[in-house]
DNA sequence: TTGATTTGTTTATTGGTTGAATTATTTGGA
DNA sequence: TCCAAATAATTCAACCAATAAACAAATCAA
């Protein structure tokens, strides 16, 4: 008898998990929409009776997810819509990013709008866990009182780490702060005025790849990869991230391009890290898209993967990048002939990881409005 | 407690939704059981209420997908239970493989034994597509006829496929078939008596992994590699087949071992397949085992992924690639000192594509038992 | 034999969606 | 000017499925 894993359903579904479930397929339209739907053109879109959206819109609004605004220009005969969209006094979300030369955090409202940017910018390396996690703190302290000054009240914080972070948020290796196994998110509730914000640690090119998935074009499967000292890649399956067993996938870095080439510092030969790192970027840029171009194939070989986005330092570098790349994947990825791969620069700028983080606050608002409409009710 | 990020609900959920979802729930705690649950035990796993389990056991007992047995061994005082099991009478699933050099049909019933197994052993190549085809049709008409003899109904079939899949069945590439373009499913359903069966195709990897994942030890996140004159891998993630943006995912023979290294008949040089296909393994099982050491690294820090599963022809091999992969895995893997990756033989023969498929279509009734009894009732 | 104990069923209640009817608000034409 | 058509949103009875609690059934133990 074989044992059996399955995918789907470990806990029983009653009637509040329709009514949750409803709760954000309603809002995640809106959410979606280019313009401002009615509840008519709302129950049209996902098959729930008008009846059905007006009773969860009611309770969105009384949350304070939504809002009516004038209607849309009109169109012909009829009782004019009620325009609804995301409210801009909802609940927001803190943006935090630690790295090695600076510290930041950003305020994002439920529309997407960032409304407070705060960045210290110096050297962490010199600093404790501690140290840095309290400064920061200070700065998510100083969003929070500028949030709250706007009538916002921020319903959560994501912090963006170089480093691998385990499903608690605990940050069990940063190699580039000198960090080992620190609990970052009790530290940060250590600081006044943090005691009972809930905090989630990730990865910073996670982080990132969910910021560029929500500012993309749309693209539910991507890979994103983030060059900065290290290089870390975000992979998104079907909109959403994947961590991996243990929370630490995308080490891109580590991948062999030349099996008895340089010694990475973590022991091996050959790594991608060695060849494509920043500072290999501007020696050598010839040699920098090989090396990426040979990794990248690998992962949509892997994965099949049709768009990569390159991020942190790449950015700027695109334009040479990119035909190196290009041409090993051309040659590398068994399915080139049968479909393209699609490489662009990433979107957002130095700010990825930490809107990201913000974004990924309020995505989750608008994956889950139920809980927090039940937390405030 | 890792956001998720647009884990889009895009469909609405009524009331028979909920059925739908506790329906399966049931089955699947039925089906992932090691003993014969009561449905007092099924209440208390799952968190339903004895009254709702019992009125979805009627249900499910009465759709010929569960049978009450004698109780289990008793334990006290009380009632004794009524024992639940899978039954051995209900639908069945047909698991079809076609490859360079055979033809095969099974027969799975719900409890994922084996009723019957028909294989045709002879060199495909000189045969077109349509012809394999038809034969393979008869193979299965044999099989279907042999679980009606023994009061099966067939509820589907799967077929796997040595070659590129997409999702609607048709195979793109097969490369050692020689085959473009075929509507397999088109054609089988040709074949007389096949007429109505609905039958999903796959890549002969990903329902071999999905077999392994049926078989295994419960691990529900592992590579499956199947080494035999090409090299596939089926990705499963969280217990669920990843098959990417178009289906292509686990080209793992195409990822770059030596970037200057020997050609492949893909175009490319340095490919894993150059090094480790079947008759490389014989030819140098040293050379092989690095270089799918290296191959297998970059899975690893890509996925984080804990465990692989080498099979096909490297199951018999396991002992000789074993030492080779593993150096290679510690020295490449960033995280390998963080947590161990674990290197196993499969457990399912040659038989794993074809037991895979059969599964696939049993796994698919279990996770859905609404769709069946709608339709039979 | 009787009480304790556990399994399984019955029944009233509750929550949530549906569908049809109703109300509200506009445009366009007679 | 006024009424019909059209579209938006709400109200309300009906229905479906889960729950909780009471009840019936079947066993063990003293």
């Amino acid at each position: 008898m074989p044992a059996r894993i399955m995918n789907a359903p470990r806990t029983p579904v009653r009637q509040s998990s329709v009514r949750a479930h409803n709760l954000a397929l309603v809002l995640q339209t809106v959410a979606n929409s280019a313009d401002r739907p009615s509840r008519a053109g709302i129950s049209a879109s996902t098959g729930l009776t008008r009846a059905t959206v007006s009773a969860l819109v009611d309770d969105l609004i009384a949350g304070g997810l939504l809002t009516e605004h004038d209607p849309a220009p009109r169109t012909g005969a009829g009782r004019p819509a009620a325009g609804l969209a995301l409210s801009a006094a909802g609940p927001a979300g803190l943006g935090l990013e630690i790295n090695v030369d600076y510290l930041a955090a950003c305020v994002v409202d439920l529309t997407g709008e960032v409304r407070h940017r705060f960045i210290a910018r110096h050297d962490q390396r010199p600093l404790s866990p501690g140290g840095s996690l309290t400064e920061l703190g200070g700065l998510a302290s100083q969003a929070i009182s500028a949030a709250t000054a706007d009538g916002l009240a921020v319903a959560g914080a994501a912090l963006a780490v170089p480093g691998l972070v385990t499903s608690s948020g605990i940050v069990r290796v940063a190699p580039n702060l000198d960090w080992l196994d620190v609990d970052a998110p009790a530290l940060l509730n250590q600081v006044p005025g943090l005691a009972d914000l809930p905090v989630v640690v990730d990865n910073e090119a996670n982080l990132a790849a969910l910021g560029e998935l929500r500012a993309g074009d749309g693209e539910p499967t991507f890979l994103y990869v983030s060059g900065e000292i290290g290089i870390g890649a975000g992979i998104v399956l079907d909109g959403e991230l994947y961590r991996g067993r243990r929370g630490w996938s995308g080490e891109i870095g580590h991948v062999t391009v030349f099996p008895d080439g340089r010694l990475c510092r973590c022991g091996a030969n050959g790594c991608l890290e060695q060849y494509a790192g920043q500072e290999q970027v501007a020696a050598d840029a010839d040699l920098a898209a090989f090396a990426l171009g040979v990794a990248l194939a690998a992962v949509v070989n892997l994965l099949d993967i049709s768009v990569i986005v390159l991020g942190g330092a790449y950015a700027p570098e695109f334009a040479r990048l990119r035909p190196g790349i290009e041409a090993e994947l051309t040659r590398r990825v068994l399915t080139a002939s049968l479909a393209p791969v699609t490489l662009r620069a990433a979107t957002l700028g130095p700010d990825a990881a930490m809107r990201g983080a913000a974004g990924a606050v309020i995505q989750q608002l608008i994956d889950d409005p139920a809980t927090f409409l039940n937390s405030t009710s």
